[in-house]
RNA sequence: UCCCCGGUAGCUCAAUCGGCAGAGCGGGUGGCUGUUAACCACUAGGUUGCAGGUUCAAGUCCUGCCCGGGGAGCCA
């Protein structure tokens, strides 16, 4: 398939004439020189229209196009240190697809509210193309890493009986007669796919029916969740490092622009690579509780104590061996330490928080079962979970990455609404 | 669910002790042949979130409601 021109590729094509089909970001005039800034998505160039070098119709519609508006242009591409972004169009043609109406988004600064009502118009801005071309990236770089390092992908149903967890809300849906939920998580389907294929994962969308009201929260998010065989807990935080590393040096190969466009500060993020530091809960505890002294062995790290933690370290780090009671039904035991799971959280530095979850599983029988009924969860919709223990049971375990948070942290990004196109909180769900 | 802050022009905000409702941007008109969120001049634009109360007088004070933002808990 050949490419039409593109002003991303823009210099490809210089001293030659191109067609662009965009829509107008801005314009300026002195007079008898219009300048047009035009988008088509890839990028914004700037084109030159001339009183002197076009027809009266051509330099009348300069006046009369608005913004937003969208339209075909052509012309030839110069070289000119004076035009934004080095490149410029010498425009001769121009043909009016539709005129917009007055734009309701200026130039100038606007409140999220306003922005957030109009979401649809917002993503056209610069800072949100190039949020979402990162995005993608990451998205890009997740599926590259598993697909290279032998994972398969399978990817789990949205539509669940019962809630993984067994703790956290879920939506209800009306599947015909029943009531089903909107998933929470694709772990218990993963560790079938592990029985079956060894290494898998699932990338997809996640719902939590949390009544968060905060910048780290989104009702519907994604999450990529690998599950892998025959590991241990070691190996399952080197490849939660690995992937992390992975995403962030492709990130930082194929998007600097982007990067730039956002005024991120590189140097943390060229910092990312292995080793990255770890540490245990017993030590989390400790530095916690020089600061909290009312912090107890056996609480979960609050915002304020995860700030404390947070400000140890500048690089992405591992906290593993939290207390069983802190966790999922499903968190392996510790078989030397009977009140510590075999889990780890992964957290981003400059207090984004965490970004990865996980742990090895239950992989016992009879321990999963009296996990299960501890926790007063319904034991029938788990037979088919604990078949996975009784055959062929093996040591196993897994993480889930948010997709946003991650993107949030490489972008510096204070928000997570502005890392996901069309974002759902527990108060907005439109557009 | 709880705590805090806010709601004035299309947008972002100002309005002193309760005393004539304003500015910038955006829109419109005109000017300028190299602009960079261009600039300059003129111009239009208001049920001060809603309902009630106090007062000679309410954007401002009081009560209730609605809406928005920020944070906590919980989590990725």
């Amino acid at each position: 398939m050949s490419k039409p021109p593109t002003i991303d590729r823009i210099a490809e094509y210089q001293g030659k004439r191109v067609v662009i089909r965009g829509w107008l970001y801005n314009k300026r005039h002195s007079g008898k020189i219009w300048f047009l800034l035009i988008r088509d998505g890839t990028g914004i160039i700037q084109g030159t229209v001339s009183k002197k070098d076009v027809d009266e119709e051509t330099f009348e519609i300069c006046s009369r196009v608005t913004m937003e508006s969208s339209l075909q242009i052509e012309g030839v591409v110069r070289r000119d240190e004076r035009a934004p972004g080095g490149y410029e169009i010498q425009i001769e043609r121009i043909e009016i697809v539709q005129i917009a109406r007055e734009y309701p988004i200026a130039k100038k600064e606007h409140g999220v509210g306003f922005l957030m009502a109009h979401r649809h118009l917002w993503l056209r801005s610069k800072k949100q193309v190039a949020i979402a071309r990162i995005r993608a990236e990451v998205v890009r770089s997740i599926r590259d890493f598993f697909d290279r390092n032998g994972f398969l992908l399978v990817d789990a149903p949205i539509l669940t009986p019962t809630s993984v967890e067994g703790t956290t809300t879920l939506f209800p849906v009306e599947y015909f007669d029943r009531k089903v939920y909107l998933t929470q998580s694709g772990q218990l389907y993963n560790e079938a796919a592990a029985a079956a294929f060894g290494r898998v994962y699932c990338f997809g969308p996640t719902f939590r029916a949390e009544k968060s009201k905060t910048r780290r929260h989104l009702t519907e998010f994604w999450m990529v969740e690998p599950e892998v065989a025959f590991i241990d807990l070691d190996g399952l935080i080197e490849l939660a490092e690995e992937l992390i590393v992975s995403i962030v040096t492709r990130v930082l190969e194929e998007r600097r622009r982007e990067l730039e466009i956002l005024e991120r500060d590189l140097t943390h993020l060229e910092k990312v690579k292995r080793p990255l530091p770890r540490i245990s809960y017993d030590e989390a505890v400790k530095l916690v509780q020089q600061q909290n002294p009312d912090f107890k062995w056996s609480d979960d790290f609050g915002g304020r104590d995860m700030t404390i933690i947070s400000e140890q370290f500048d690089l992405p780090f591992t906290i593993h061996h939290f207390p069983v009671s802190t966790k999922a039904f499903y968190m392996k035991v510790d078989r030397k330490r009977a009140e510590l799971s075999e889990s780890f959280d992964c957290y981003a530095p400059e207090g984004y928080g965490e970004i990865i979850g996980g742990g090895m599983r239950e992989d016992d029988y009879d321990r999963l079962l009296k996990r299960i009924e501890e926790e007063g969860l319904p034991k029938g919709v788990y037979d088919w979970y604990l078949d996975l223990r009784r055959y062929g049971s093996f040591p196993h375990g897994g993480f889930g990455l948010g997709l946003e948070r991650t993107v949030a942290w490489i972008c510096g990004i204070h928000h997570l609404r502005e890392t996901i196109a069309f974002p759902r909180l527990i108060d907005h769900v439109s557009p």
